[in-house]
DNA sequence: TGCCTGACGGGTA
DNA sequence: ATACCCGCCAGGC
């Protein structure tokens, strides 16, 4: 897999927040993986260092395999779950906006 | 060359 | 809630 990209990825997981989550997907995008998929191939193979419990599923779960300590580690930093699910709506990070809009931002409701 | 396997996601029934 | 289905794509064999 492309260095580059594994590199990016890591990156963005490493700003995720102490107390806020994001899903494979959020990663996906913001890094211009081609698949969320490679979020999980990298987390899998060298996320040791990483913020690794703050990544989730689309559906605020956890990968089953290491769901016990995910919730462990979250639960320490604040991050509570409800039947082993997080509440995204709650604890999603959103990447900080660094340039105000000049417009304003309704056409993000219709 | 294919076929199978995933720390995934969205849609439908 | 569960159960499929399909798209996705790098790796292993």
């Amino acid at each position: 897999m492309d260095e580059e990209l594994v590199e990016l990825i890591r990156s963005v997981i490493t700003r995720i927040p102490e107390g806020r989550v994001a899903t494979y997907g959020d990663i996906a995008d913001i890094a211009r993986a081609p698949s969320p998929r490679m979020v999980g191939k990298v987390l899998q193979e060298d996320g040791h260092d990483l913020p690794w419990q703050r990544v989730l599923r689309a559906n605020g779960t956890c990968a089953p395999h290491i769901a016990h300590e995910q919730l462990d580690r979250l639960r320490a930093e604040g991050v509570l779950a409800v039947d082993g699910k997080v509440d995204l709506r709650k604890y999603r990070w959103e990447e900080a906006v660094t340039e105000p809009a000049d417009e304003p931002q309704l056409g993000l409701f219709e």
